[in-house]
DNA sequence: TAAATACATCGATACTTTTAAATATATAAA
DNA sequence: TTTATATATTTAAAAGTATCGATGTATTTA
């Protein structure tokens, strides 16, 4: 994992709403769907979705789809090497 | 650590200017002096400066004045602080 | 005390991120 | 096959961040 990368990574941890998305999820198994995010969160739907987006293009979770809606769930490997990496930059 | 505290130092973390120095930080003992910054970095010596600033405000760094120099080393209760709370968020 | 050194701060500009409103798309239900 | 639901995308405005030139401030050296 390159300096980049970690940029990428830690520019996604950098908002405290995407921090309680991880959280939720951390919470749950790992797992959650849009609509828990939107009672979670004091934010419109398209924000959050847009938070979603950032996790997912940092590779931090996983977006599945089921049906008409998402599944997110977390990619512990590059959590992992995340955590990993700040060890030892 | 709240998450508030999470995303002022992943915000710090997010630019590879930054991980640089950090990266240069712990390869030498977790010390350095911003004059070999300056050559590390392809910055002029104020942009150097706002960085550094950014590592001392999220008490990742210290900062201590040795005659007319700085010297900056790692806060490593902070840094595992960090690193502990992203195990569970 | 004057000049040089090492850094910080200020001010301006350019770039990026966050947000919400409006709209689009895919799927399920009626 | 129309309608409702769940979510994504687009657009635009506001807020935040990075960069650098100019300048300021301690501290050391001459």
């Amino acid at each position: 994992m390159d300096l980049k990368l970690v940029e990428k990574i830690s520019k996604a941890l950098s908002d405290v709403n995407r921090l309680k998305i991880l959280q939720y999820m951390q919470q749950n198994q790992g797992k959650m769907e849009c609509a828990q995010i939107c009672e979670l969160l004091p934010l419109a739907q398209p924000s959050i979705s847009h938070h979603i987006k950032k996790l997912v293009e940092a590779d931090l979770i996983f977006q599945h789809k089921m049906g008409r809606n998402y599944n997110y769930s977390i990619n512990h490997e590059v959590w992992n090497l995340y955590k990993k990496k700040l060890e030892n930059l």
